[in-house]
DNA sequence: ATTCTATCCCAAAACGTTTTGGGGGTCAAG
DNA sequence: CTTGACCCCCAAAACGTTTTGGGATAGAAT
């Protein structure tokens, strides 16, 4: 078995909670006393049996995150960085990092939120991939329990954020699109009910209108943020007797798998067949060809996030609950190639 | 504060013990109590309490797994295919999935580990990015903590894990540029004590040797498994007053950097000049041009690994403890191209 | 009438911490 | 000599479970 707090106060003769104490720092213990305590404990090798300490303490140092994979071959770079930004904020504040992965509305990630709140596994929780109306928003702010969110839902709860104005930015794209003298514009989305959805949807028809261009139902696809998704949807339009010459996609997956149809269907993406993406994902820059698209400081918005989930869980007040961040129009050979 | 045991047994005029045992599915109680319970506990949304169920249990139905995160912008796509199948596994097991970020090799690194282990925060742990004499492994093993790992160490221990043949799949791919015609085939590695490093440049060499060209240390160079190394490698490679026609890289983020650089010298890859990977990630047949690799299935092979981690976990004898995985030969126009 | 078995239940201990609420010394001031 | 103020330290309670080791009742067998 470990050592235990037990053990170290035997071997000094000190009571537990001398032990205790002169190892969290309290000053109602010598330094004398705290200094051999601390040696004593290091050479033991003793460690604080997590449990114990979470058991009593009624917290659990621990953040969480439900990584939102809907599929087996789940290799979203963005989450990667997502992830190593999650991790390395938290850590810098103490916290470990809980990740769980269910499909988005399954009963397992129901189930999961359940278990993490209500049995006190987390402190609180990161979400992402809002929805329109989100349970789990509602749910976790009825329960009063420690949350933050990438994209903001429309539940009105009071709750600290990070967000990009996909609105704002999508139609940044269209005015550049626009700008290289396309006409026939389609977009390929994902479930409606997703925040970013609904934003840079907004923001593909605020493109269109103030460039008064006609929206046409035809050209508007839905995908799923795969590259498989947006392969299918590309395939559709490029099937279509008057295809788009611009292709405007709700993400970089989504995009990654119109440039793989467009190339197998011998179209040269560049100036003639113009695809975008949205996300900026750091490697994407390289593919075939670069793509044009917004980019995010997906690391940066991470740890944004942890931190002001440990401002909260520390009931610091924040200094701002609603942090905007500003990206980046990334034009690359997807749109003004060749 | 939260429901207890507590007050489902006060509830029901049962005792604590009646209820815990009820819900773990004893047999010692009727099953019209068990019902009873159940219902009422489900009703009260009773949820156990974490700390207090793994004090007394002695487990934590958690696995850990740290992220060789090594920079801010860490987006090596392998990781989140990775974690998906860590995460998807370990819940089809009832384990949750601790997840730390540390640099590899830190003292940060150092004491996560001792601090999940010795605190028991975790049941077991998934290691990767190997070495080839690996303190991780030599740790866990003398403490006698359950743990697998992806790629084996040179330690003489004896523990599960999953492994492709590093060495044979990178000569095949040398065998394929020699095919070609290449003659100074160039290679852009790791950090020379990891085991990918050691298996895979031994893979080069062998090609060379079977091939009767000669080894040329001034065409061997180090990255750091990012494409930023690659790009830096690339381009002393590229400076060479005699470059090489082909650059075999010891991952797919390196092949990444190296695309980069050979695009903006305006040199076209494909025939010319060809560049491999190795990893085979989804989403990467989309590089400029596609890139030419060895393909895993590192999803599946994530899964194994947790398989075979539970199975420790629950002493369980295993059926193998060392699973070998076939990867595949992908060919794209990054070797064969234009 | 006693013993035995089966069935259902429970009190108390245990897990390893942290926190609460003091308890003894020592020393200086009254 | 008492009082108060410090300075160090500690016993015991608490956190919410699971596990241990029975205990009570009822019916069947002796």
């Amino acid at each position: 078995m470990s050592i235990t707090i037990k053990d170290v106060a035997r071997r000094l003769n000190l009571s537990i909670t001398t032990v205790s104490r002169a190892i969290d720092g309290y000053d109602d213990v010598s330094e004398e006393t705290r200094h051999l305590v601390i040696q004593t404990a290091h050479e033991m090798g003793y460690v604080p049996n997590q449990a114990a300490r979470q058991l009593r303490r009624k917290r659990s140092d621990t953040i969480g995150y439900i990584l939102p994979a809907d599929q087996p071959r789940f290799s979203d770079p963005f989450f990667a960085e997502f992830i190593a930004g999650l991790g390395d904020e938290a850590s810098m504040h103490g916290f470990d990092l809980l990740v769980s992965t269910a499909p988005p509305g399954s009963s397992a990630e129901h189930q999961a939120y359940e278990r993490w709140t209500h049995g006190r596994k987390v402190d609180g929780v990161v979400l992402n991939r809002i929805q329109l109306n989100d349970w789990r928003v509602q749910y976790l702010a009825r329960a009063q329990f420690p949350f933050v969110t990438l994209e903001r839902s429309l539940d009105s709860c009071d709750y600290p954020s990070v967000e990009v104005n996909g609105r704002l930015w999508f139609k940044k794209l269209l005015d550049h699109l626009v700008s290289l003298g396309h006409q026939r514009i389609a977009y390929i989305g994902a479930s409606p009910n997703l925040k970013i959805q609904a934003d840079r949807l907004a923001g593909y028809r605020d493109g269109l209108a103030q460039h008064n261009l006609a929206y046409d139902a035809s050209l508007v696809l839905e995908g799923d943020l795969t590259s498989e998704g947006g392969y299918r949807a590309g395939e559709h339009l490029l099937n279509l007797p008057k295809p788009p010459t611009a292709i405007a996609c709700v993400d970089d997956m989504t995009a990654m798998g119109v440039l793989h149809i467009a190339r197998q269907r011998g179209r040269t993406v560049g100036k003639e067949l113009a695809v975008t993406g949205f996300d900026g994902i750091a490697g994407f820059e390289h593919t075939q060809p670069p793509l044009t698209t917004i980019n995010q400081p997906v690391y940066q918005m991470a740890r944004c996030l942890v931190q002001m989930l440990a401002d909260q869980i520390a009931r610091k007040p924040l200094p701002e609950k609603y942090v905007q961040i500003e990206p980046v129009l990334e034009i690359r050979q997807s749109t003004v190639g060749e």
